[in-house]
DNA sequence: TCTAGTGGTAAGTAAGTACTTACTTTAGCA
DNA sequence: TGCTAAAGTAAGTACTTACTTACCACTAGA
């Protein structure tokens, strides 16, 4: 990042740096705090200014929410499902779709956890954060993703439950996996696994299941490479 | 305030209704805006009683909070997974078990959804709720299933994944859709659905994946029979 | 009847809170 | 160089916060 150096130190900033700076420092402590447990007073303690210079920028506590909506939700750093998983939808490579994107997911909220959180706070707080993004965002990959279940349904290459519920329990392993990792189990005490093999893993499940025949059918093989898992067995 | 003696809170009594409604209403309230959100006077007006009452009952605000925990965490309103599933445990009924796992976890979120609130809230500020249900309940259901898990892949039944990635998936798709539910879309918007289809909707993908057939996928799987359609189309 | 104990309140306090005002310092350019 | 506009601040304001104090009103038991 461009940031000017010496910034801790209260040195002389143009605006623009100033407010792109306490913007980034409001971010960070809304995140950990949320709207209401966050105070003005620390937003400008922790970009090393006055309080005042805060509102210079923001007219009000609510406008620098509003501006870190604006800047979280419209720049690039936005995640894309459409093109992420563009080639994998177009080639029918059903792996692929599901795959890359829940890659794509984690990756994303791996890297910015913050948002995470800041989306947590909006929804709990009824702010308009939550709302836009379940508008601009959630919507959207239920539409990609369920239109291209769907189309697979259609072609006979996937059973034909409601595309949105498939939709819902793949997001679901990875929000909720994305939520444990950043939010109750930082320290990956109940599962401690990569990116690649969780979207790999997940994408299996969700095409495959965990059963290894069908209900009433012989068993046929049994692979015999076993599972290193941390959890102690059932007593 | 003249006080309308038999008012739906003025009324007098006992000391422990008196907590016990104080305690009520403040789970009501810190679930919805949080403990940082909620100001003691809210509590009171709420409860109808002045300001001093909530102070009588519990010396401060944290202990209120902490006698929340004690109460939704104690109380037998918890859920509680092991007797929920036990005898489809025993029977080793796959099916069974993870199904009523999720219609069990799914019908108590809906007639319970201010703990979720509070228990997103609690992991979001850091307290103590959060990691005492972790510790008490989520890592119990990862023991429990986890360890059926292993003893069915033992059995040949299911597949050896990390039987902790197979917990997530399928208790992904229980949370995430109960958040849905509650906190982002409350109208159900994307998918409005019985919480008994959703449960066993959840269950057969868990089992059976959504792909109708496994031509060329590294983990070999037979064909699962197909519900209501014909397979054999166009890839 | 009195009186002690309990449920309850009105009116505080000190320390925040978001937000302002009046003022000082500095960078950039004529 | 000296002027000016903008960056920056110290010290407010009006209000809210968690928490207290001092005092009532009712009821049971003697």
């Amino acid at each position: 990042m461009p940031l000017p150096a010496a910034a801790a130190g209260g040195a002389r900033m143009t605006a623009e740096d100033r407010k792109l700076q306490i913007l980034r420092v409001a971010v960070s402590l809304f995140s950990q705090r949320g709207f209401g447990g966050t105070t003005t007073r620390e937003i400008a303690q922790a970009a090393g200014v006055s309080e005042a210079m805060v509102f210079r920028h923001f007219a009000t506590k609510e406008e620098l929410y509003s501006a870190i909506l604006d800047h979280k939700a419209c720049s690039g750093d936005s995640m894309n499902p459409e093109q992420m998983v563009a080639d994998a939808l177009n080639q029918k490579d059903d792996r692929g779709v599901f795959e890359q994107l829940a890659l794509g997911a984690l990756d994303h909220h791996e890297g910015d956890p913050e948002f995470q959180r800041l989306l947590l706070h909006s929804a709990l707080e009824g702010h308009e954060l939550a709302e836009m993004f379940f508008e601009k965002f959630v919507r959207r990959v239920y539409e990609l993703l369920g239109g291209y279940i769907a189309e697979r349904q259609r072609d006979g290459a996937m059973v034909k439950i409601d595309p949105a519920i498939i939709v819902r329990s793949f997001i679901g392993m990875i929000i909720h996996h994305s939520l444990n990792n950043n939010l109750w189990d930082p320290n990956r005490r109940l599962l401690k696994i990569s990116n690649q093999d969780a979207a790999k893993h997940f994408t299996d499940i969700l095409l495959h299941g965990i059963s290894v025949n069908a209900e009433s059918e012989p068993k046929k093989r049994i692979a015999r490479k076993v599972s290193r898992t941390d959890l102690s067995r059932k007593s």
